[in-house]
DNA sequence: CTATGGAAGGCATTTACCTCA
DNA sequence: CCTGAGGTAAATGCCTTCCAT
């Protein structure tokens, strides 16, 4: 399943705009802590160290459970919270009603209709923030975290689900306008080299034509090794002196017999050295 | 050592509600 | 006031990993 991220997970600068230093507390809690479990090797934001393992237990969880098999991880479960999330909506309606201006009392009503909650905008900007240091919590965080912004640890974990999936949403359209950026390079050389393989094959069959053009590469002495090499320069002397190298007049004949071709210097780098305009980092 | 089942977490998708033009 | 679109919290189902047995 995250398997199919790490082929988008190119490095995600997203703006968020969101200032930093806000949370001391939990700041702590996440540089000490982390996860006991580690299934996030396949994390779509990668170089984000959040499975580290807990050593201290900064801020203590409500309940103070401190057993091994720890109520923490237990209740907050993700099936355990569904399973009593029935008996915490009362609470977490009368706990997360701030920021938002609705009528709160009336609107409830307790008959099973689910009431959207607005986070209000601090809570919202401690979560992006604990967001931006790490796209996932490990429960002790999680815990701390509801504790801090008064919200239910489902709650938490919900957003930090759907912001997950924001993010690699955004991802996702980034990736898709960089690929277009590189389909369309990549169709303009390839006409490009259509057009030259054309005009190729025009001058094959028109070998006059050809005998009487200017040379598209001119030659030069190695003054080491005393050979005619063949260079990219167009200057006038130097095609004189290539010339001259053959009094002839005739184009030279490469060592295998075969014409010189015009290449491009572009076309004369090996495939691997080819720069096909793509950026050199992501956007 | 291996097989197996449960627990727990994440993701994709969908639903429902809210806000705003 | 009505309405449709967009945003988002929340629900649901499935998959993967870990761990005890």
């Amino acid at each position: 399943m995250g398997e199919k991220d790490d082929g988008l997970g190119l490095g995600l600068s997203l703006c968020l705009g969101i200032s930093q230093n806000q949370q001391p507390c939990l700041k702590k809690l996440f540089q000490s802590s982390a996860t006991n479990r580690t299934p996030d090797t396949r994390s779509f934001l990668r170089g984000i160290d959040v499975n580290q393992a807990p050593t201290v237990t900064d801020c203590e969880e409500e309940g103070g459970v401190s057993s091994p098999n720890s109520t923490i991880s237990s209740l907050s479960g993700k099936r355990n919270e569904r399973e009593t999330v029935g008996e915490e909506n009362e609470a977490e309606r009368a706990s997360c009603s701030h920021g938002s201006d609705d009528e709160e009392g009336g609107g409830g009503d307790g008959d099973g209709s689910r009431k959207k909650l607005r986070l209000s905008r601090e809570q919202s900007m401690v979560l992006e923030e604990t967001f931006k240091e790490h796209s996932t919590l490990n429960p002790k965080q999680k815990q701390a975290l509801a504790k801090q912004l008064n919200m239910k640890p489902r709650q938490v974990e919900v957003w930090f689900q759907n912001r997950r999936a924001r993010t690699k949403l955004k991802q996702t359209e980034v990736d898709c306008e960089y690929l277009k950026r590189c389909c369309d390079d990549l169709t303009r050389e390839n006409r490009r080299l259509q057009k030259e393989v054309q005009e190729l094959r025009a001058l094959k069959l028109s070998p006059n034509l050809y005998m009487n053009m200017k040379p598209p590469t001119t030659l030069t002495m190695c003054p080491s090794c005393e050979r005619v090499a063949v260079s990219s320069s167009s200057s006038s002397s130097a095609a004189a002196v290539a010339v001259s190298t053959f009094p002839s007049g005739r184009q030279p004949v490469v060592s295998n017999g075969q014409r010189p071709m015009p290449l491009s210097p572009w076309a004369a780098l090996p495939i691997q050295q080819r720069r096909f305009n793509a950026p050199t980092s992501r956007p």
